[in-house]
DNA sequence: TAGATTGTTAATCGATTAACAATC
DNA sequence: TAGATTGTTAATCGATTAACAATC
């Protein structure tokens, strides 16, 4: 690891492209110039030749970027070329939405199993997902060197099970819970709060309005 | 509007500050000072005192910050102290999640109504939230005065649907489809997509892993 | 008064963008 | 060769943080 370190921004941007030259590529497209991107993206030309510029040389001037050698390398670089299992906790109704989604999109993203303590459901499977009782998280985390959680319980019984989560060796968590869990600083938390960001949204539609008034 | 244009930084922050501060309140405290909050929160406490100084002076020197005088603040600076109606469009199993959760945390948020196209689900209801088909959408929308809607529909239905909505005057998407939607520039999106979040974990993960290593 | 804590100035950091020499 | 487009330098912007005078 000597070069390392891209920027978070950069980071985030990337699967974005990932994603946009999959669909140019089906579409049978050779070529790709930062000015094409950058309009279909909505992102500055010069910040994505400067994001893939991080990733090496892999435009060629006057030309651009040839669409199946980017793919090819972002396919290696962000790991697409080989499926990580994660594990889902809480089959309540966003779970099961998860569950039935499970990625369908990425083949190289699967929910190995999901865990509830719902007596109804341990033992059942979704979508060909198994079901399991909390009892067995660790046992299969450990089995089956999973790394990633994703956490759709209700906020009441975040804190016993963000503990099992952890002691589990569980490195991510994807954390639909609208609270701040407690995990030493090895854990990687991301949130997603849905409430938040429909207020965020709702915010600079009032200063949009207000801005139009004067 | 004279003095506006608080940091988008800063925007997004205040829903955090409002919800943790309403936990305090709860619990009876009285006071609390930044650095209590920073380390609640794990943000910087400079940060967290300029954030509040954009709103005017909120604290006081030697004191801090009084709960319930901020809560109030808060309230009517976010629109708390009123009923924001959305719609949802997309009743499978993700937006059937939302329906059933309908931000219960969060009092002035609702979601009025909801659109599907399937013949089974129009005309029923789900958590007392009633089931449009599209056909209605404009009129629904004008008639209650809707300004946000909720997208949580396949990718392949996005973009009929999408010029629908804009057509029909809302102003707002929470878009969960992984598509940019095409929608002129008065329009905001805010998209949320697990996907990508999923992916920029597990990438984070990795670089972690060979931080170690080296 | 003595101690605590804000609000803000200045320094720093990270990300974006403009502009252009290099070069395919 | 002429035209196109990268990769990068320099400028700019926005956000964070350190530090401290003001003051409750």
């Amino acid at each position: 690891m000597a070069e390392q370190q891209i920027p978070k921004a950069t980071v985030k941007r990337l699967p974005l492209y990932y994603r946009f030259l999959q669909r140019l590529y089906r579409s049978g497209r050779e070529r790709i110039s930062s000015l094409e991107i950058s309009e279909a993206l909505r992102i500055d030309s010069a910040t994505i030749r400067r994001d893939l510029s991080y990733l090496g040389g892999l435009g060629k001037k006057g030309y651009g970027y040839n669409v199946a050698h980017l793919i090819q390398f972002l396919t290696h670089y962000l790991g697409h070329d080989e499926v990580t299992n994660v594990v889902l906790i809480g089959a309540g109704n966003l779970g099961m939405a998860l569950l039935h989604h499970n990625f369908y999109m990425t083949k190289h993203l699967n929910i190995f199993a999901a865990f509830d303590k719902d007596e109804q459901k341990i033992g059942r499977t979704v979508n060909g997902i198994p079901i399991y009782a909390m009892h067995d998280f660790a046992e299969l985390v450990r089995k089956a060197g999973i790394e990633v959680a994703i956490l759709t319980i209700p906020v009441a019984s975040v804190e016993p099970v963000v503990e099992q989560v952890v002691e589990s060796g569980i490195r991510g968590i994807l954390n639909f819970s609208p609270i701040r869990l407690k995990v030493p600083p090895y854990v990687r938390v991301h949130n997603i709060d849905v409430t938040m960001e429909l207020q965020t949204l709702i915010y600079f539609l009032k200063q949009d309005a207000e801005y139009q008034e004067e």
